[in-house]
DNA sequence: CGGATGATATGATGATCGTCATCTAAACGG
DNA sequence: CCGTTTAGATGACGATCATCATATCATCCG
């Protein structure tokens, strides 16, 4: 049956909530088109009429779920700029960032995966870490801007290394103090 | 046909390096049991006169492919124990650790991969990434057993980061300047 | 108000997957 | 040297997948 235009977008939009969800707890092959619709509340059929392929979804599905990310650290960032960075290592390094992967960082969690997929998704996944290390680098020490965009870069990608470890490692113990170094690393010195 | 013992146990760790680098190029779910048996030089069938599941053959590779890791550092260490942290940093953020992940870290290329998957694989990666630790722990700096313990988490942290990011990346030269920050974080101060 | 449009449902397509049954011939144990 | 064992090949199974064809029926536009 058809659905009113606002209808439309809005299911468009759960669409997109429950693939920002489901590609970041079960990987962008993990889970299918079928299960992505039912968890949005529809049958699979209806899918093409929203997005042309299931790659076109697992881009504005990370691009979502970075906007949404990227959103948090603005506001972290205008809130208290000179608490942003501590804010940031202390979310992201936390154990309800580790335990669900499918509300946090979709670097983190679909990390390896991005690597293996099409230039639509690489795409969105680089405009947006572009965007996310000019607000960690805005929250950064050092003199000059080059500098601190080396600190960001340096400082995040210690971030994600931290969560992959701690996600792939089968002892709690080590995650904690995987989790821990890099906290202890990023905001006693900086 | 039968073949004899030793050919038997030649042709088990065809199929393990096959599983290894394919894994890794892949994504644990990203290539068949019939790929890898065909890379191996061999037909699907007799996959399960070797592993008894394709779970057991991930869990088996990724082993495998961390203790070639393991024992790279170990000569790295063995050799000369003052440059040895230099040593690792630079082999893996080296360009052509970036290019091809199937002969470079299991970790870096299948991250959350390992999380998504059973005991038995998370088992294999949790032990040899305790041992890995244990050597770069001792090539760190610091007065204490502990803080190099600690030390060395937080710096393969950011390595396994630094080559996730640079890989899923689609910007050649923002992946560069990933894997420089990194470089240079870790060699400059420490 | 009535016909065109489009959102969603149902169902089928062909491909791929892990696993297993069966067959073979060669290597092993006695 | 003969009977047992077994590595590997061939082929099939049920499941799952992305995608598309078709049907339905409410909304939109004239």
């Amino acid at each position: 049956m058809r659905v009113s235009r606002q209808q439309a977008a809005a299911s468009r939009e759960k669409i997109l909530e429950a693939a920002a969800r489901g590609f970041r707890e079960r990987g962008l092959d993990g889970i299918g088109v079928a299960d992505l619709m039912k968890d949005a509340g529809f049958t699979h059929g209806g899918f093409y009429a929203h997005f042309d392929s299931k790659e076109n979804l697992m881009a504005e599905a990370c691009a979502h779920a970075l906007d949404g990310a990227l959103e948090r650290w603005r506001r972290l960032h205008d809130a208290d700029p000179a608490r942003a960075l501590q804010a940031i290592v202390q979310h992201y390094l936390s154990p309800r960032h580790l335990s669900d992967p499918g509300a946090g960082c979709a670097i983190a969690a679909l990390g390896s995966d991005l690597a293996r997929h099409g230039p639509a998704v690489r795409d969105a996944v680089t405009t947006r870490l572009a965007a996310l290390m000019e607000i960690l680098a805005a929250a950064m020490p050092g003199r000059t801007r080059a500098a601190r965009r080396k600190k960001a870069l340096a400082a995040y990608a210690s971030l994600v290394g931290a969560v992959v470890l701690a996600r792939a490692v089968d002892d709690p113990a080590m995650a904690r103090d995987i989790l821990r170094a890099v906290a202890d690393n990023l905001t006693t010195k900086a």
